[in-house]
DNA sequence: TCGATGAAGTTAAAATTTCAACCGATGGCC
DNA sequence: GGCCATCGGTTGAAATTTTAACTTCATCGA
């Protein structure tokens, strides 16, 4: 684009880093999701276990799960669903609040995380973590906490 | 996941940098998405539009759009039909390699992108760039440089 | 010149995600 | 109590993306 308007555009840096953003994302998504594939699981499935592993009773209702990933209610529905064919996750329903649905792992949900945490979190330092300085990844930190502060949820 | 093992897992702050990035990035992409579709397009429709508007010709192989934004020819194909469809987008096929094929930018698709890039540059701005330090913003283009430099293509 | 190998792109089918409509339950509020 | 806007979640269909197979053409070496 040529800038005819009063419009702000990015500077060159700018331009060059949100770029990089983009295509370092797709990169590394897709790695790892490659990585996990060999447990039959993708990045999104993994957080999706991880976020209940880490939970009281590794257990959390669907609204709260679809709120930590950012996800809309139906996609998360859709994929308990395939999770919980695959006996990972396990759906109860709520006494307190007859609506409500706990998604909970199962042991063999939590088996399944052990086992494929260690190549994960190593994919994870090794095309990421690793590659930057203590400094910059924390820089990351900084922007994206404060891109979701800002937007914030829904 | 307790550590029990001798992997190296994440310490505190880069798990949460993680994480912010993860949720950042899912929050941003749906932010920028739906400030696109007023255009009809989505944050991928409008890279493959720009970067067709800044190629020679306005045009580029399938090919090599696809290496540009890391994705799968197939995928390519598919977006490409519909921008087709809309008229935003001309297939013209290859002298040279008759294998190949020449995706190329329209005047309706340049115009729409002239339309569309103002306020999706502000939202770029608005909901990442203007939101943290030009040094944050600088390091996450090194990191993220970095990632796509240690994947590289494919 | 042939034959093998691989690149470029498409296609169809399967899997996933989005979209919109929907249902029962809840929580004010009068 | 009764009304009603809204929440929590699901559903089915449409749209998008992935996967794997396939076609055509290029390239390279014998």
């Amino acid at each position: 684009m040529t800038t005819t308007t009063g419009a702000r555009w990015l500077n060159a840096e700018q331009q060059v880093a949100w770029r990089a953003y983009l295509l370092g994302t797709a990169r590394l998504m897709a790695k790892l999701d490659d990585d996990l594939r060999e447990f039959g699981l993708g990045v999104n499935d993994y957080e999706i276990l991880v976020r209940l592993s880490e939970a009281p009773d590794r257990r959390l209702r669907m609204a709260e799960l679809a709120d930590r990933l950012h996800q809309s209610r139906s996609r998360l529905t859709h994929t308990v669903g395939r999770l919980e064919a695959a006996q990972l996750v396990r759906r109860t329903s709520c006494k307190s609040d007859k609506r409500g649905v706990w998604a909970e792992l199962t042991d063999a949900g939590f088996a399944l995380l052990e086992q494929a945490a260690p190549s994960h979190v190593e994919g994870v330092r090794e095309n990421l973590v690793d590659l930057v300085s203590a400094d910059d990844f924390a820089a990351v930190g900084r922007v994206f906490d404060a891109v979701s502060e800002h937007i914030g949820q829904r």
